[in-house]
DNA sequence: GCGACTTTGTTCAGGCGTTCACAAGCGGTT
DNA sequence: AACCGCTTGTGAACGCCTGAACAAAGTCGC
């Protein structure tokens, strides 16, 4: 039998296999012990074409004429997504937004828990935020230090949020996601994302001021499935 | 002078176009007159070339040699993004996240605007949140009624986001922000946008295996550019 | 044991998005 | 008035991703 294959996986891939991964979490609870494609398509929003080609990014998976096997599936894209190992993350800026990350708990279930939440204002520092105790900012670098955290979250004002992110590199944070609304640069090796809120809105007035202004010039879209994207 | 182009605009590139618009509003507050593609670009973390590719979609929006009026481009962006008219949302689900969010000032600043907050909870219905009281979610549809909101974001658990997003559609809803981690199912005109962070940071984990564990095999990635995507 | 049905895995073509490179156009200067 | 440098706008090539059709393969029923 031959190892598996180290093929590339394309980023929009690895995202879908994060979908298909929940859902498959989702059918284990459920007591279920086969899927076919076409199902888990459905129940992941996808196209089933689509979700047979990412699955045969990590070799075959399935059983043809029966389908996948729901825990032998969730094994292999746990593993195929970094294992099942907990990653520490710290979180900068326990604000409105930091506060809701910290206190979610659907995170932890997922191997991610913070080890770290920091933030400047005296009158939060100190204060127990989903179960852990909010530290001074100054403290970043001792914090990761101590916790080996790889992942740092940024929920701080977009005005400080390049120089938080600057430190999180400076002491060998690599994967960094960002919610303030600015382009952070880093150096090549560092992965950020960035969640814009606003943006999301932002493009669907877009759309719906298309749908509504020029109801014949957009006709060339989506073939009507009547499943979001 | 021809009038507007009503060519069609790649929903990648609205979603940028409204990036460009935000770091136009802080030019303008900086007092600056007039921008480079260069500049525009770096400041938004994408490629000159690929900026102004996307203005292009706009019509000729600057001056060769000069560059862009900051005021000029920025009147554009709003206009072709829907316009400066207030854009009336209904929030429902008024837990951590969506506390967050009916609190968050950068929103009303970009015409988006909370009109309505909804919630089961008996413990949360009546309280104030970001100068609005929540009301139960039994009201929804006399709420978007009365206020003629278009556009619904969820922040309930998943279990319910379906139910929700049903009862949002059927009363005219079209636009529809979910974070609840569910592929919501509508009718062909709605349009639905996704925002999942588990999917987030997930990715993260994948980037930060992948690189630790075969550094010669994701070679052909990225030709080192020092700005995050 | 054999056949037919079901479902996977893969191949192919099409569209979309991104990138590079260059010509066109404008302002400033001499 | 003509030249020069700078910046935009666009055309074309490239690569990636998506969607569909087809063949391989395994199971269930007889
Ligand atoms: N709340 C939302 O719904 C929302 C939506 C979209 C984007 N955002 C963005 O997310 C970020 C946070 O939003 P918020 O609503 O939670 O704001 P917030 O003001 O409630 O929280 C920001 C927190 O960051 C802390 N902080 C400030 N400077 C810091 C520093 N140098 N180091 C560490 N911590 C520091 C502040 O003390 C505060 O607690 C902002 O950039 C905002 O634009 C928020
Ligand atoms: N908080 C986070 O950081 C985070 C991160 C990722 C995803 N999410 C998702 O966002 C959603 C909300 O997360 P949260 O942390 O705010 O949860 P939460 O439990 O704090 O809030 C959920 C709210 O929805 C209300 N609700 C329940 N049923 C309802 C119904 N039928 N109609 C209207 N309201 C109803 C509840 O009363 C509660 O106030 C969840 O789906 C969660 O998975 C949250």
């Amino acid at each position: 039998m031959p190892q598996s294959r180290p093929r590339i996986i394309p980023e929009a891939t690895v995202a879908r296999l994060a979908v298909y991964l929940r859902v498959l979490a989702g059918l284990a609870d459920g007591g279920r012990s086969h899927v076919s494609s076409g199902e888990l398509a459905s129940a992941a929003g996808v196209n089933p074409a689509g979700l047979r080609k990412d699955l045969s990014y990590l070799g075959p998976c399935g059983v043809r004429g029966v389908g996948y096997s729901v825990s032998g599936l969730r094994d292999r894209l746990t593993d195929a997504l970094g294992g099942e190992r907990s990653r520490p993350c710290v979180l900068i800026g326990i604000g409105r937004l930091g506060s809701a990350l910290a206190d979610y708990a659907g995170f932890a279930s997922r191997g991610f828990e913070f080890v770290g939440l920091l933030d400047t204002d005296p009158a939060t520092v100190g204060h127990r935020v989903g179960g852990l105790q909010v530290r001074p900012v100054q403290e970043l670098e001792a914090v990761v230090a101590e916790t080996h955290a790889t992942i740092g979250v940024i929920t701080t004002p977009a005005e400080v949020a390049q120089s938080v992110c600057d430190r999180l590199v400076s002491v060998g944070v690599r994967s960094i996601l960002n919610f303030a609304p600015v382009a952070l640069t880093v150096p090549a090796g560092v992965d950020v994302r960035k969640v814009d809120l606003s943006v999301e809105l932002q493009v669907l007035a877009f759309l719906d001021q298309q749908r509504d202004g020029t109801p014949p010039l957009l006709a060339p879209l989506r073939p009507a499935q009547g499943v979001a994207r």
